[in-house]
RNA sequence: GGCCAGGUAGCUCAGUUGGUAGUAGCGUUCGCCUGAAAAGUGAAAGGUCGGCGGUUCGAGCCCGCCCCUGGCCA
């Protein structure tokens, strides 16, 4: 298979349609598979640059779409997702591209990570003691439980806390506070990351933010709104749709909503960069026509294989 | 040309009675990250205080001259 990563806005997207179009004439099928958090949410769509139907020029995409705004997409459930859809394409002869730029959600559906459970009353009682007691009294409950993995997270964050909190309750066992290292659990993988120089990468963002509002962002939101956003746990804090919100709040006029989302998307490309770029297995490639063959012959070249 | 207000970190600014500058905000850089990840969290770097001279043991703070910016009056 082949994956596509990239910072928001360096073209990952239409990138992978076109690896995939350039595939079709040599018999090769190829669908997307996407890795994006927010591209799930059914609505989110200016907001989230979501590929038109035009834009996808025909090609299937996966795991867009499949959820409400008010239901909670989670790492885990995507893993299980996106691997299942892999092993479906891989079935039926589809080489499936994985595009998207949620580091965590690719490493995830790539690499060996397993997730223990989760148990939402037994969350909701840690929460609560949250909100009570304070982080750093957790995380000295935390000390005391499993030494090791509260030394691997700050007192001030809470919400790593109370996870480890939970997966000890939960399993009796200990936490693993430390992310594993880079081992395919998938076999035969190929991952090219797109390289845009920074100022370059910055007006895009720019632009692409600007675009949105004249899209008609704020109404998709004020839409998402009634659709219930707000009672969602992830959905909302996206990028872009935070900012609308705090906006519809009258917290911020909408001109500073606006710089937010600039500012935050920058921020974000940012760490998304500093993620990928410790990924040694990624080949990068500077986004030109060139970078769409390499990649597609990159993967014929696999096929031919036979691998 | 005259008067007024300013020139301090990349940007916006703090800086009390003169004692070799600020936990400042934003930005930048770097790190952590296992069921919220477009989220969460930690750290660091960065200033010849517009220039020159003077007063003083000591000046970002006082004095003089000059340069620059903005405003008002001619």
């Amino acid at each position: 298979m082949l994956a596509i990563n990239g910072q928001t806005a360096s073209g990952k997207t239409a990138m992978a349609v076109a690896v995939a179009r350039l595939l079709e004439p040599d018999g090769i099928r190829a669908e997307i598979v996407n890795a994006d958090s927010m591209l799930v949410y059914r609505g989110m769509d200016i907001g989230t640059a979501k590929p038109t139907l035009a834009e996808r020029c025909g090609v299937p995409h996966h795991l867009v779409d499949i959820m409400e705004v008010t239901e909670g997409a989670t790492v885990a459930d995507f893993q299980a997702l996106a691997r299942a859809t892999i092993a479906e394409l891989r079935a039926a002869g589809v080489v499936p591209i994985l595009a998207g730029g949620s580091a965590l959600y690719v490493h995830a559906i790539l690499d060996e990570i397993d997730f223990p459970g989760t148990d939402a009353a037994l969350r909701a009682r840690l929460e609560a003691e949250l909100e009570e007691i304070g982080p750093a009294a957790l995380h000295e409950r935390l000390t005391a439980l499993d030494p090791q993995a509260a030394a691997g997270i700050l007192p001030g964050n809470a919400r790593r806390t109370v996870r480890a909190l939970e997966v000890i309750e939960l399993t009796g066992g200990r936490y693993t506070s430390t992310l594993p290292g880079w081992n395919y659990a998938l076999g035969d993988v190929l991952q090219f990351g797109l390289e845009v120089p920074r100022d370059l990468l910055d007006a895009r963002i720019e632009a692409r933010v600007r675009q949105m509002w004249a899209d008609g962002f704020v109404e998709e939101v004020r839409e998402l709104v009634d659709r219930g956003l707000r009672e969602g746990r992830t959905a909302w804090r996206a990028l872009g749709y935070r900012q609308v919100l705090a906006f519809l709040d009258g917290e911020l006029t909408e001109a500073e909503a606006l710089q937010a989302t600039i500012a935050g998307t920058r921020r974000f490309s940012r760490k998304q960069m500093g993620w990928f770029r410790r990924d040694p297995r990624i080949v990068w490639l500077p986004v030109d026509d060139d970078a769409a063959a390499t990649m597609a012959s990159a993967v014929r070249g696999r096929v031919l294989l036979g691998s």
